[in-house]
DNA sequence: GAATTTACTTGAACAGTGTTCAATAAAATT
DNA sequence: AATTTTATTGAACACTGTTCAAGTAAATTC
């Protein structure tokens, strides 16, 4: 078929992922080129066009596996609890830690901005309300009969977890003497639900 | 001196920052370019270099006006408040809104990394430092006699904030039906300060 | 006033980037 | 054996930031 030998389009796929992960891992998201990585698998640019649609495409698909490997840890992490605040602090623990052990795969994803007018694959966009919905969950029991104020209180700790990890890796927590990542997501979540029980009391 | 007509050095560099700052409120971080300042000035490239050292100086100089602009407007929006929790949760709200108002200024700040094994420039950090401050002044009340509480808090709330706006801004909160960044920004300051207070009565 | 020095602008050149596509070669089919 | 199909290739295109030798105009010196 081809002027090489023919490589099956999912083992190509495969191996481009593996790849393009590896670097990301070892030398960040901006060692990440196309071109790096033909040299690496050892074919031309034009052969991972044939089964990439664009560079986007496969960080969209490394960033997938990503969000798997955390949703898997906070679901390990979080199953045996019965204490609901206590579930979710630890929650905003294995979130710190997961993005404290995967630095450079979660900056990829946080990073990555989906071009202006397109909007995420519908596979991708899954994974991220089934990893919200787990949070989601988590916090219902705290806000019986109110699902609305369940879903916000969602919202609001996972966009402030968020912040606490993306703060405090970049460095821009760094202020004076910074406190460890960890103590804050605990701070929030603690105090956070607190005032949610508080504000059910007057 | 040169070919063409001399030009201030000072002049210059402020004629770089305007049409900087234009290109990216207009059309996004990402249509930012060295050739680009150069041809809408009408100078050549090295010109520019002349000037600044390299494109991540004028970025950097962008986001310390708006970083300037930001510190005015919470200064502005939060003077004359006597309750503590009122005052913090206004806060949060032109936050918010500076968000909103300077989507494109302001996620050029939040996208930007700094070189690995260089730091910020002195003056850089200390305006970063300054919007810290005031915000660690406006906690201090709600936890007297602890300025390593007032500070964490602070620090959680700053975080919290940023992550609200982050992903708010980013449509990545956008989960089933999204409220908004406001609403999220006001349960997140007063729960949490409402936690913290509860925390005490224990 | 003329010659020289100094200072600044210039844009080609270099090393990268993502992406496209005509040419090529090998496998599959006729 | 000839033909068709199909995947691979890498040069080419349009970008990016950055550098630097060459050129020019102003300032200085003689």
């Amino acid at each position: 078929m081809g002027r090489g030998q023919k490589v099956e389009y999912g083992q190509l796929r495969a191996t481009v992922i593996e790849v393009s992960t590896e670097m990301v891992m070892a030398h960040g998201s901006t060692s990440l080129s196309i071109r790096k990585i033909a040299k690496k698998i050892g074919c031309a640019v034009g052969t991972i066009y044939n089964v990439f649609s664009n560079l986007d495409e496969i960080i969209l698909t490394v960033n997938s596996t990503t969000l798997s490997e955390l949703q898997s840890r906070l679901l390990a992490d979080t199953g045996q609890k019965d204490d609901a605040l206590a579930a979710l602090i630890g929650l905003g623990q294995s979130y710190v830690a997961f993005c404290r052990e995967n630095y450079n795969l979660w900056s990829l994803v946080l990073e990555h901005k989906l071009a202006p007018g397109s909007t995420l694959p519908e596979w991708h966009q899954q994974q991220v309300d089934d990893l919200f919905l787990l949070v989601t969950r988590m916090t219902a029991p705290l806000v019986a009969d109110d699902n609305e104020r369940a879903e916000r209180a969602a919202r609001v700790l996972w966009a402030g977890l968020h912040g606490i990890c993306a703060l405090a890796m970049s460095g821009k927590l760094d202020v004076v003497h910074a406190e460890s990542a960890e103590v804050l997501a605990e701070s929030l979540v603690r105090n956070y639900l607190l005032g949610l029980r508080a504000e059910d009391m007057v």
